[in-house]
DNA sequence: CCATCTTTGTGCACGCGTTCACAAAGACAT
DNA sequence: ATGTCTTTGTGAACGCGTGCACAAAGATGG
């Protein structure tokens, strides 16, 4: 989950789980995936399959919403896909803003994915004066210095930032001053903010390091249930000690970040 | 969470709990903050705010791992950093593919969040020939007719999937077959994998429309606790009944997916 | 050596999320 | 109409994750 939801009490009152909304895409996107292929109506199996979940968790996702469906046929396609998008507010335009064009920004500036689903990328805002003007992905770079009066003018309700781990809680601030209630962080940082305010974070290496541990147990699992990890009570394993544990051979992290070893 | 487990059971039996490892690379970033400020100590509840979770919780986190801490005192922030790192496999080295070198594949090629953590870019790899050769962030792409070989002599086993959607299953497959097992995929689709391969997705488009969602809601609460949404029990929109749904209107989208609004 | 103070480690309770399993609802054929 | 068959919608049980609150551990000072 690269998520980071950052406060409200859970899901709301009369409200739907946040289980189910974080669903509610993937069950959009196979059902508009069908609708193209004319699809009339689909049953619950299929459409969890698509979706690569169980068929009773989608059935009772689709509880929440109401009694979509008809038994003993299924639920009709376009029906639901309009029933989803208004749920999730798609049916109305979300203007956005990225922060930080860099190599990420410029692939998020161009990124179908935004523009095919009612975001709309309202500006793109860089620091560095050399990139003002410049258009990415067809649209022109602005400084930041025009943030504030950027999302005031178009009703920027939604940010991203992209920008270098060091800057981010400062854009942050000056986001969420501007106006900006939502925002999807991609720096490698933990924002703080406001109550009201909600924060999504995608953190790449994060994901990548889940990713190592399993593969570490996995690999570690093969040879016949070997100790897993000796539980640093013995001497083994590197004792803190002065070690250099390789994989960090004098390397040096870029944004300031080491793997780091230990003296006792 | 942008996250995607596919199967595996729950945490393995006397492992630590998924998403206590999803928290470990959160807590292992701030420690390395302390750790180069060098500070040698840290509280679970100074860390805690650092990491932006709760004590209590960052407490029960590292008990899974062990007693690592004093009481009285706190965490000695040097041995806890080797002691995650460990845990989380990153006192190896992890060779990693990209495979779909775009704008975003080359974002992720040139994120120093990478090499930092002891992961190493072992090769880009691009299905266009016009692209083969060509240095992004220093590292030569190569085209995807020799995937099997880099993987097998690399021995890699970390996949990071950045192409469209509408391949990024056969390049699945291929990686798979080839020996990886552990795939970070970027692209907006549901992968389907065999057993013992794990998978995580990263889907910015996804997050966005939670967002969306949120920020629907928040704009729809202020009024006075109105409605949230026209429960459908009335006439209006598309009574699913006979309505034929026809055979689709005709509606088409970039790459396959549309905002999809609906007759009312 | 004892008292006090700080901070960890964890037992416990609670709530969310998942899954099972089945009754109810409706389509469809006869 | 009636019976059969399919598929939904959901009650109930279970398990994981979270957070409280406190006892135990150890540092520190006298």
């Amino acid at each position: 989950m690269a998520t980071g939801r950052t406060h409200r009490p859970a899901t709301r009152s009369r409200g739907i789980p946040e289980a189910t909304v974080a669903r509610l895409p993937l069950y959009l996107r196979a059902l508009t995936a069908l609708s193209e292929r004319s699809v009339p109506t689909v049953s619950s199996e299929e459409l969890a399959a698509a979706a690569g979940v169980n068929s009773a968790k989608l059935r009772k996702d689709f509880s929440y919403l109401g009694s979509y469906g008809t038994r003993g046929v299924g639920y009709d396609v376009e029906y639901l896909v309009y029933q989803i998008s208004r749920e999730l507010g798609l049916t109305q335009d979300w203007p956005v803003v990225i922060v930080g064009i860099g190599n990420l920004g410029a692939a998020l500036a161009g990124y179908g994915g935004f523009a095919s689903r009612g975001f709309r990328v309202a500006a793109l805002i860089d620091a560095d004066p050399a990139m003002t003007g410049k258009p990415v992905a067809g649209i022109p770079v602005q400084h930041s210095d025009d943030l504030e009066k950027i999302i005031a003018e178009d009703g920027v309700s939604i940010g991203v930032i992209a920008t270098p781990a060091g800057v981010a809680q400062a854009v942050c601030d000056r986001l969420v001053a501007a106006g900006v209630t939502s925002i999807l962080n991609f720096a490698p940082t933990v924002l703080s903010v406001p109550d009201g305010v909600d924060v999504r974070k995608v953190d790449l290496s994060i994901e990548l390091q889940i990713l190592a541990f399993h593969e570490q147990r996995k690999a570690g699992e093969e040879p016949g249930d070997e100790q897993p990890a000796p539980p640093q009570a013995a001497a083994p394993v590197a004792p803190p000690v002065a070690t250099r544990t390789t994989a960090e051979g004098g390397r040096k992290g870029p944004d300031g970040d080491v793997p780091a070893v230990m003296p006792a």
